[in-house]
DNA sequence: ATGGCTGAGCTACTCAGA
């Protein structure tokens, strides 16, 4: 089964985008971020057509997160953690693979900056809530599998200059700890897990030619509970979809498990 | 080294992103 985590920014600006990378890419589940509209204006008809159901958690202009899927997905949920601001980040289902039932968990982490403000307290409180109620979840599904935006750097070499953002709301120890604090409760950031050395990126800013210069850093995740290592068979960033014209900001990451 | 891109909403310009 392989299942792609990408921060579309804006499901509909990048329709085209979205369907020829499906086409070559071949996902039976696609997790997208930053959908950037509401449940009534996605579209559901263009993913339809070439065999997707698509669940829908969306907000008008800004987040918003969606499960595209071959496979049925059960138990949908979009109340995952009490949000205080009632933005659209999360989105829940379940899926078997093999005998095993997993719980998938796609989320758009807010961004935090600029620290001194309300929106980095707002993405510290988020990220405890999400936390804790992981940890909840384990009690019930020891099978879970997380993955999207996590707006978060894990460690120094995941960014092009370090320097420039260990006071930023990306890559502050405090929160990289919290990162560490979800990975402690059984986790493993699949990516490195896999590629212990590495170094590549999963977005680039618009500006400045970053892309070109490759200034970039690696802020989109798979992170899956250690029991369902075992059956990862492989991992991928596919920088592809970064070169194509009208391009989203962010890349696709590619878990192959089965 | 910040916001020089980009998108949404709306129709001039702000907000947000990271």
């Amino acid at each position: 089964m392989k299942i792609i985590s990408w921060n579309v920014n804006s499901v509909r600006a990048r329709i085209t985008n979205i369907l020829d990378y499906i086409q070559t890419s071949k996902p039976d589940i696609l997790l997208l971020q930053e959908i950037k509209t509401q449940d009534e204006s996605f579209p559901y008809e263009d993913f339809k057509k070439i065999g997707f159901e698509s669940h829908v958690n969306g907000q008008k202009s800004y987040n918003g997160v969606a499960i595209i899927s071959k496979v049925k997905v059960a138990n949908v949920k979009k109340n995952f953690i009490n949000d205080e601001l009632k933005q659209s980040r999360i989105i829940k289902g379940e899926i078997h693979i093999n005998k095993k039932k997993i719980n998938i968990i796609n989320v758009y982490v807010p961004n935090g900056n600029p620290i001194e403000t309300e929106k980095y307290d707002y993405k510290k409180k988020w990220l405890d809530k999400f936390i804790l109620n992981i940890k909840k979840e384990l009690d019930k599904n020891s099978n879970i599998l997380i993955a999207g935006d996590f707006n978060i750097i894990p460690e120094e070499n995941d960014v092009y200059d370090f320097k420039r953002y260990e006071n930023d709301a990306l890559g502050k120890l405090e929160i990289r700890k919290k990162f560490r604090e979800l990975l402690n409760l059984g986790f493993k950031d699949t990516y490195r897990f896999i590629n212990k050395n590495k170094v590549e990126y999963t977005f680039w800013d618009y500006f400045a030619g970053s892309w070109q210069k490759n200034y970039g850093m690696r802020i989109d995740h798979f992170i899956l509970s250690n029991n369902i290592l075992e059956n990862i068979k492989s991992i991928n960033i596919n920088k592809k979809p970064r070169s194509k014209t009208k391009p989203s900001d962010h890349t696709p990451i590619e878990l192959i498990i089965n």
